[in-house]
DNA sequence: TAGTATGTTGGCGC
DNA sequence: AGCGCCAACATACT
């Protein structure tokens, strides 16, 4: 599920549900998860914050100790689930008024949850929240732009990179990128001051698109089973673009997909 | 059955 | 050192 919307809409349900109540019962159900995520129990969570696609979780616990959360893939939190509710890793049952209990689900198990021994920790290696700090042109520019290996990088690759701008995944990357104009595949040494600021842009603009349709719902959607497309371009190969009407084009770097529009977003140093 | 999937990590060759 | 590429992780769905 989870890129930075997601997560963020993650951390406020996360929060509203849980700020200020205490843990009486934690229910490891999936055995590869950490046996010390059982010392919660006791514990009361102060308030959850987040970087790029990571969650921390506050505690008033004396040791300082963070819950640390990453949804991987598939993970997925919920308010009181049904007790028959496929997937259910991790179990957090609350005292106190609200719901009862906190449920993390995670399909594919690529997700992390475990005690760490403070905030700093849940975030290391992270770079810049891509929301929170709301990057200029110029830190774009100095951030992705910058650094050995700049000669060859990518901009799709320097994108992904969380410890340089944290959150965006592989939709956000097709997403921003036809926004701004720019082709993923672009060197970003061929990226002038102009594209920087049209990625600027563009990020702000598909988080708050992303953000505006995630935000507030207990169960959070993405491009999963069923519901359309919210995307721009991303899984719409063929379709025409929005902007020219030029078919949409899927390429594949990285092991991972692209898509985007030749005539909008033209490659000048491929 | 093969191919696909929103993330991260580590190996390889350059 | 740090690219790009690939496989692996574990699972469900088409």
């Amino acid at each position: 599920m989870p890129e930075l919307p997601e997560v963020e809409a993650t951390r406020d349900n996360l929060e509203r549900w849980s700020a200020g109540r205490r843990v009486v019962r934690v229910e490891r159900r999936d055995p590869a998860l950490e046996e010390s995520l059982e010392r919660l129990v006791g514990a009361r969570f102060v308030g959850w914050s987040r970087r790029g696609k990571a969650l921390a979780a506050k505690t008033d616990r004396a040791d300082g100790a963070v819950l640390h959360v990453h949804l991987g893939m598939t993970g997925r939190w919920v308010r009181d689930p049904e007790p028959e509710r496929a997937h259910q890793r991790l179990v957090i049952e609350l005292a106190g008024p609200g719901p009862r209990c906190l449920a993390y689900l995670d399909v594919r198990r690529l997700g992390t949850a475990r005690l760490v021994g403070d905030e700093v920790e849940a975030f290391e290696g992270l770079g810049i929240d891509a929301r929170d700090a709301r990057p200029s042109a110029e830190v774009l520019a100095r951030v992705l732009g910058e650094g050995a290996g700049a000669a060859s990088a990518t901009l799709k690759a320097r994108l992904l990179d969380q410890k340089r701008l944290a959150g965006l995944g592989n939709i956000a990357v097709s997403e921003c990128c036809f926004f701004a104009g720019v082709h993923p595949h672009e060197r970003v040494r061929a990226l002038g001051m102009k594209a920087w600021a049209r990625l600027a842009a563009g990020i702000a603009e598909h988080l708050e698109r992303t953000l505006a349709t995630t935000i507030g719902r207990d169960e959070i959607a993405y491009v999963s089973e069923g519901g359309d497309n919210p995307f721009v371009v991303y899984a719409r190969e063929g379709e025409p673009c929005p902007r020219c009407g030029a078919p949409i084009v899927r390429a594949v770097a990285g092991g991972r997909v692209s898509f985007f529009c030749v005539r909008c977003q033209p490659e000048v140093s491929g």
